[in-house]
DNA sequence: CCTACCGATCGGTAGG
DNA sequence: CCTACCGATCGGTAGG
C-alpha cells in the first residue's frame, strides 16, 4: 500500500473523524462522505478501516520515539534530560492533535498482532521516561518519587494535551509548552522548604 | 425507572464492557450475554443502550462532585486544599476503575441534551480547581502558572489513573494517592534554589 | 472511482 | 425474561 495524495486526504480526514466520534463510531461511508466519493471506492486506496488506524497510529508511534531520540541525545543531566523530553512530547501532540489523539485513544481497536506492536512501542517509551526518573532520583536530582506511578503521572497529563487543547483558545502552542516543562520538573523536584 | 438489583447488575457489567471496548464497540447483546440472558431481555430493565450510559456517567459525575464538596469543605489555606482535593479525586478514581473509565472516556458518547449536562458539569469541576490555582498563585503559595493549563495538567493526571492502574500491579492505592497528592503539590510550588 | 450487492450485526419493538 | 422480528447500517467484494 504506497502513500499517494489521495491515501494522505484519507488518513487525514480519518484522523478528525477519529478524534470526534471515535473509531468504532466512524463509518467507512462517513470517511468517504468527507472526500465525496462513495464508501466503496475507499476500497481503491485502503485494505481496510483498520489499515487506516493503523496507518495514523503507526504514523504518530514512530513521531515520538525520533523525538524522543533525539531529546535524549543531549546529555547534561536528568533535569535537561527530562526538560527536552518533555518539550518534545508536547511538540509532537501540538503538531496535528487529530492524529495525536488518535494515537492516545483509539489504538486499543486495534487488532492481533498490531495491537501487540503498538503496546510494545508505548511501553518501551514509557520505560525510557520511567529509567530518566528513577536515574535523577538516584542522582539526587529529583525528589524520592515511585517512577512508575511518576511516569504514568507526567505522560497522562502530557497526552491529556491533545484531548483538551484548542489551537484557537487562549494559550499559545509555545507558552503551552513552557508551562508544561514547568509543571512537570516541578512536580519531580523537592519543594523549597 | 428504578434502581433494582438487576438494574445495577447491568450497570455493572456495562461499565466493565464499555471499559474494555468502548461504548461504540460494545453491543446491547454483549452485554446480555455476561449476564446469560437474552439481548432483547436487557429491555425490560433498560430503556436504553444510552439509558445505561448515562446511569453510570450520572453517578461518577455525582461522586467527584460530593468528594470535591467535602474536601474543600475545610479551609486551611490553598495548599491544603489542592492536597485534599487531589487526594478526594484520586480515591472516586480508585473507588470503581470501570466506572471512572467510563466517566472519563465514554461521556462523549451521549446525546443531546444528555451531553451538554455532563459537559457542563466537568467545565465546573474543572473550574473550581482553576480557581483554586489561581486563588493559591495571588496568595504567593503557588509558583506563577497559567491556571487553565495546570488545571488540565492536573486533572489529565488524575483521571489517566482510570487507563493505567492495575490493583493487582505493584503500587498499593493508598501509595498510588500519597505519590499523586506529593506529584501534584509539587508541580504547583517553587521548586528549591 | 462507480454501481450493485453480500452476509452479518446493530438497537430496538411486539406480544406474550 | 423469552421468541420472533423489524429496518437500518455495518465492513467489504465483484466486476467493471
Amino acid at each position: 500500500m504506497v502513500e499517494t495524495a489521495r491515501r494522505r486526504a484519507i488518513e487525514d480526514v480519518a484522523s478528525a473523524l477519529f478524534r470526534e466520534r471515535g473509531y468504532a463510531a466512524t463509518s467507512v461511508r462517513d470517511i468517504a462522505r468527507a472526500l465525496d466519493i462513495q464508501g466503496a471506492s475507499l476500497y481503491a486506496h485502503v485494505a481496510s478501516k483498520e489499515d487506516v488506524l493503523l496507518a495514523i497510529v503507526d504514523r504518530v508511534a514512530t513521531r515520538f520515539e525520533e523525538a524522543a531520540q533525539e531529546a535524549l541525545a543531549v546529555d547534561r543531566g536528568p533535569v535537561e534530560r527530562l526538560a527536552r523530553l518533555v518539550r518534545a512530547h508536547v511538540e509532537v501532540v501540538l503538531a496535528d492533535l487529530d492524529q495525536s489523539s488518535v494515537f492516545v485513544h483509539e489504538w486499543r481497536h486495534l487488532t492481533e498482532p498490531n495491537h501487540d506492536r503498538i503496546l510494545a512501542r508505548r511501553d518501551a517509551y514509557e520505560r525510557r521516561l520511567r529509567d530518566l526518573i528513577a536515574d535523577g532520583t538516584r542522582a539526587g536530582a529529583f525528589a524520592h518519587v515511585d517512577p512508575t506511578a511518576a511516569a504514568a503521572f507526567l505522560l497522562s497529563a502530557l497526552n491529556g494535551i491533545a484531548t483538551w487543547y484548542r489551537p484557537d483558545g487562549p494559550i499559545a502552542p509555545g507558552d503551552l509548552a513552557d508551562a508544561f516543562v514547568d509543571l512537570a520538573l516541578r512536580s519531580l523536584m523537592e519543594a523549597s522548604p
